[in-house]
DNA sequence: TTGTACTTAATGATATATCAAATATATTTA
DNA sequence: TAAATATATTTGATATATCATTAAGTACAA
């Protein structure tokens, strides 16, 4: 989900960027990209200026896709949210922070 | 480590149990076991009452590994909470069960 | 007792992740 | 500009997880 959403938003995002983003090395991107590709998701192209790099592009099936996946995701999203008020939520997002930050 | 520890123990805990206990299912920790048990840190042994059964034992090499582990784990346990009070991580800990309850 | 259903663990097929090495292209430097 | 270095991605070997199936043992009712 959050691979598609990126590569809509950037279909010339590096791959290595994209591994960042979720937290996965480049090969588990490369073979997420396989996998998109296989089932039509997403499509291969070569960059224009830089021939080491893919440009991604969404399919209309990627597209229809992604919609479904966010409409579901963000009922999952208040699902998980309900009965928490803004101020929980940010009293819960700062211990989470400061955990973090002392695990860093 | 809370492999070993569990198997420490109770040698007779079903692997069923340390499967739910790990949140694993059977056959991960089948393989665990085989890895442990090549590796030497434990030994498998027919339980004497269910021959369907394995009764596990830490060998020597596991007993040590499971002390140097342990002290390990209290270390990083120790930097991730880092000023935190009591207080904090009480609520911190009903945040969460909040949204474990919310999402089950 | 025997046949049926349940348990416990192991195995096979498959999926997804990592690390290390290879490949292809770009960039820098002497 | 050629050679050295750096970057982007892919590939191969391996690790670890799951699900579905199988095998072996147990329990218990007819």
């Amino acid at each position: 989900m959050s691979l598609l959403q990126q590569i809509k938003n950037n279909p010339n995002t590096p791959q290595s960027q994209l591994a960042t983003a979720l937290l996965k090395d480049y090969a588990a991107i490369t073979r997420m990209v396989d996998l998109l590709v296989k089932n039509k998701y997403i499509k291969r192209k070569g960059n224009e200026y830089d021939r080491r790099r893919n440009t991604l592009l969404l399919t209309d099936k990627g597209e229809k896709t992604l919609k479904k996946l966010k409409s579901v995701l963000k009922t999952n999203h208040e699902i998980a949210m309900k009965n928490f008020s803004n101020y929980e939520l940010d009293r819960l997002d700062k211990l989470l922070q400061r955990l973090i930050v002392n695990c860093s």
